[in-house]
DNA sequence: CTTGACTCTGGTCTATACTCCAGACTTTAT
DNA sequence: ATAAAGTCTGGAGTATAGACCAGAGTCAAG
């Protein structure tokens, strides 16, 4: 088990976000020592890390609440609203990919062009390198 | 040319984001009307759809500002230290399409069990997804 | 030529996601 | 045994990314 110093060295985040997700419902420390120290399992630390992958590609925390909230059983009448939720979450997530992907792409023709290259000025900047990619 | 109003239509935003990132030194309209309405012609346009992908992939106005700042030129003394920026963006756009990539793969796991399906029931959670992926 | 829709600037307000105290208690190291 | 480092709760402050509003000017249609 982890304290919350710790933890948040692991992670690379500050003692103040980690209490700042479980105020918001994120995470709960697995446990607290006598003195109310708080102590973070081994899932815990999976959990953080899916808060911050999904923080870092664009999901609000609300979101991220969201998601950590879903639980689908078999039986469950509403199980056709949750695998909706998610499926929309995919397509979501798909077109942030191909965003991502885009973006890269100028990236990587930006800088491959102009530094000593023999590119067109035309890929000099962001932009440039995105309208070649559209062409 | 378009008005404010206009663009904002076409982008999906407001009039007042656009302003807004014109305070910020985003986007400057390409001209003013004689009686100051702002003018956006169609670079003006890509330039927006640009700051909306990589707003939408985890990119702060801050880091977008910098991005399309970008302008190589060859003979630029400066142009090491614009691969250097750019070459880190691109590791850093890598990361996120692996974790965007992760999270895809668990909301698809997610989305195919449990209802009716006969995975066991750890997959029915999102850290059950993401942690059987991990395996 | 006026009415309604649009735009301007400047300012205040809001939500999100934290950060940074303060004052008190606990744990660890020497 | 005491000092330093860590933790607690509660509350105030900050940065980002806009939203919203007021008062004034502008444009397009009937």
């Amino acid at each position: 088990m982890l304290k919350i110093g710790e933890l948040a060295e692991l992670a690379g985040i500050s003692r103040d976000a980690l209490r700042f997700y479980e105020k918001h419902g994120l995470i709960t420390p697995a446990a607290r020592t006598d003195s109310g120290y708080r102590l973070y399992s081994k899932s815990d630390v999976l959990r953080i890390s899916f808060i911050l992958s999904a923080k870092e590609v664009g999901f609000t925390l609300n979101e991220i609440h969201q998601l950590l909230e879903l639980e689908v059983t078999k039986d469950d009448k509403s199980c056709q609203d949750v695998k909706q939720f998610v499926d929309n979450k995919i397509q979501v997530v798909n077109q942030r990919l191909t965003e991502i992907k885009k973006i890269k792409q100028s990236l990587q023709i930006l800088s491959n062009a102009c530094c000593g290259g023999d590119e067109p000025a035309t890929h000099c900047t962001i932009l440039g390198a995105l309208s070649v990619q559209n062409r």
